[in-house]
DNA sequence: CTGTGATATACTCACTCTGAGCATAAGGGG
DNA sequence: CCCCTTATGCTCAGAGTGAGTATATCACAG
């Protein structure tokens, strides 16, 4: 148990801080990405990358800064982007040696804290390389709110049964069917909107997104980039699945959606944003029942006369909820 | 931005890998504790305090170690403890400014990246400092499956309307009264036995639990850690209820009881295990209709005599559930 | 000023799920 | 065989859900 290197905290562990910070404009989940070429320093990315490819921000942790983790990111979101983060919760802390690159040797192990934030504004206005883009340019497999994405028909599904016969052993293929059928809803199961990660985790491994050439140092096929996703650099974009995944998630059991919204807003709005979030589509009269009769929000008696049609009461989110139920949430379901 | 000491990742910051392993014994959660004195290693604890309590599992991470955080955690458990782990789930990462004490200086910065485990035995076989002790002797608060536990109508509530009387501005005490509320359930509130984390540190704050004094450097008033709970080095118990706190609420939508059982069991078994770790009674009926109509388990055909009554047959985790249904689990509730 | 096409909102209906309790089955020990 | 114990089966009312029909109220074209 005596490692001394490791226990004296010397140069070789480097700890930094990675926020994934989600807004939604109109239909759009967009989430805040800085360009590749803005990253190039060595201390934080020793050795490594830098394709050119987006990033997530990110900042060091500073030993004899503030008091938590928290606030040392909410600090440094401002100084590189201007937004003042509201809603902040720890997502996941990534640690892998030679995370992203089969690179080995005396590069520092990297251990990195990665936040989910979630912001009303949908403008950064620091320094700006920090550019919106909708996550769905990452995931494109994830968006069914128009049907089943044609990605996964053309090109993931013939993927993964490929995939699935060059199984060394019947069990090994039982195994690797059951996955693929898990995530992806095949055969007999259902969608989960919440796999996001899982489903990331397969494509890598299965070699169908494009950090499985860079990874390589290889060039991914044109094309690939569109059809299954813009790629990040390192693990950036595993990063971005938990986050994902994990707001999916939450959406279910606790009021966050309301941290995306304005004080006020129409019942076809909150539904149309938790679609967006959701990547699927929802029956209106039941989200309606749902948010209403489940106490979630209450009419203000203002109208919102911008509506295409007869106008809509403004809503805004009750806050005794929190009192009166155990996990008040989108306790949402597939259909359109 | 340019903050060079943490950048270069000098001597000022430490990574160790805490662990909260589960198990459960009859009808007790357990969880395994190192008793305080085996823990004076300077490094990992410099300046701080060994105050002679408990401590959860810990090493430190070493960067050229194993090449992920989790089988860094399954080696030294293993030495450690002589445990091996089964299943395991990162937690959350602490890395306050110091954690637990109000010591500044330059004391190196302590990330402690803590884990969940599950494992089915309960007697660690290693190097032993290491002992199961039951989790409501840590939190009594959480166990009402006799009923409201006793310390929170003799000791807490009283507490707390304390608390929120002491509050400046009107405002304000709303506030804490809500926050109160919604903890422990008291006025209009349900009990949720999810919030174990927020209770905790409700009562921190509020300076009931023993840690509130040995943070400042008193000793608690005789009694307390019996009616409060055990007191744990440093911010152990809060990794603790954070671990707690998880484990309740992932056993609503994944089958993770399953992890601490037996491949086959009783039903009344898997009921006690639920009712162990979510500190509430089912009832019976329902439990099994739950259970069984869920697809969560299959009958085995086999049968235990020692129930004292009529024989019980022995289930199994169908794991085809995990194909069938979106987010299996016990949705369990209330009321025995 | 009326018809058309929006969207908003109200209500219905079948079905499933859930909480609660009653009833029966099948062991062991006297 | 009676009684106590635990296991298992079944019913019933009420709440919640998925899907759809019906009505309200706006803008705008004609």
């Amino acid at each position: 148990m005596i490692r001394s290197k490791a226990e004296r905290g010397d140069a070789s562990i480097v700890v930094g801080l990675n926020a994934v910070i989600v807004a939604v404009t109109r239909e759009s989940p967009r989430i805040l990405t800085l360009s590749g070429s803005a990253r190039s320093d060595p201390r934080i990315d020793p050795l490594r990358s830098n394709r050119g490819v987006d990033v997530l921000p990110y900042g060091p942790l500073d030993p004899k800064g503030d008091r938590t983790l928290e606030l040392t990111l909410r600090g440094w979101v401002r100084e590189q982007t201007g937004l003042d983060l509201g809603y902040v919760e720890q997502l996941y802390t990534f640690g892998d040696r030679n995370r992203g690159l089969s690179l080995a040797g005396e590069a520092p192990r990297v251990i990195s804290v990665a936040y989910l934030a979630l912001v009303r504004e949908d403008r950064p206005s620091g320094t700006s390389e920090a550019r919106w883009r909708d996550w769905y340019s990452y995931f494109p497999w994830e968006d069914w709110r128009r049907g089943p994405p044609t990605v996964i028909g053309d090109i993931i599904a013939p993927a993964l049964h490929r995939w699935i016969g060059d199984a060394e052993s019947p069990a090994h293929r039982d195994e690797r069917s059951e996955r693929a059928g898990i995530c992806f809803g095949l055969e007999g199961s259902s969608w989960d909107p919440d796999r996001v990660l899982e489903r990331y985790e397969l494509l890598y491994e299965v070699g169908l997104v494009p950090e499985a050439w860079l990874d390589r140092g290889e060039s991914p096929p044109a094309g690939t980039e569109v059809a299954m996703g813009r790629a990040m650099d390192m693990d950036h974009r595993r990063i971005l699945a938990t986050g994902l995944g994990r707001m999916r998630g939450k959406l279910r059991y606790r009021p966050v959606v309301f941290e995306l919204l304005p004080e006020a807003f129409t019942l076809l709005r909150l539904q149309v944003v938790v679609e967006a979030l959701s990547g699927i589509r929802l029956h209106k009269q039941n989200f309606r029942r749902l948010v209403e009769r489940g106490g979630l929000v209450e009419g203000t008696g203002r109208y919102d006369a911008q509506t295409g049609g007869r106008p809509a009461e403004r809503f805004r989110f009750r806050r005794e909820v929190l009192r009166e139920r155990r996990a008040p949430g989108m306790r949402i379901s597939g259909g359109r």
